[in-house]
DNA sequence: CGGTATCAGTTCCTTATTGGAACCTTTACC
DNA sequence: GGTAAAGGTTCCAATAAGGAACTGATACCG
């Protein structure tokens, strides 16, 4: 299976994917929980390159998963619909895992 | 941030991604959770090249997310650990939001 | 015993996706 | 008019994924 061809899979596991399963999707989606809602302000927090930004923030769009404002001119908002809010409890459940079973032993300082 | 600094990573979401947020591997997950358990299982199911599935089971093994065991000489089971029965919830947050948000529109075939 | 098939990979080559830097356009500020 | 920032786009190099062929090891078939 190509992963353009889970956008019409049986399984809604695989659909779900189809549209956040890519490397930088969900990291931008936890910007847009976070309040984060500009261009600008995805770059400096994730350190994506422009162009797959612009690609990804263009297919949320698509999707309808963000919303896209012109707050000045040329200068936009990015902003989660409800279908994008609906996401929250993947990001949720992924919060509680990551802090569990992936836990940040932060680097031991001088002789810790 | 490179995608292999998501690791030690601050944010839980971004370590969990750092796990399994590739193309593959929240699919090959799904099928250990459907009971599925080889690589031939694996391959049938999603499609996925041998070359990259082997290197996602690799990669789940060395996290402590799936086990490997010989049930025959050279064939192999990947069961879900504790670890990666902790998935779950992903799992189910997202097969919710896909069957809420992105319903199959199954072919109408002939008439409908 | 030779021939064929399956499982679980590995290797090699091609295609697709990402990273990185430079460039572009509009607006704001001095 | 010069400089800077936001939000892109373009181009090229590096990385990842797709696809087919090839490798053992084991099993079954006659």
């Amino acid at each position: 299976m190509k992963w353009s061809e889970l956008e019409e899979n049986e399984c809604p596991i695989a659909r779900t994917l189809s549209v956040v399963g890519d490397r930088w999707t969900l990291l931008i989606l936890r910007d847009c929980f976070l309040g984060r809602s500009r261009f600008s302000e995805f770059r400096a927090s994730l350190g994506i390159t422009r162009h797959v930004l612009s690609d990804r923030l263009a297919g949320l769009v698509a999707e309808g998963i963000l919303d896209k404002t012109e707050y000045a001119r040329g200068r936009f908002d990015y902003r989660l619909t409800d279908k994008g809010e609906a996401l929250g409890p993947i990001l949720r459940s992924m919060f509680d895992w990551g802090k569990a079973y992936r836990p940040l032993r932060r680097p031991v300082r001088s002789k810790g």
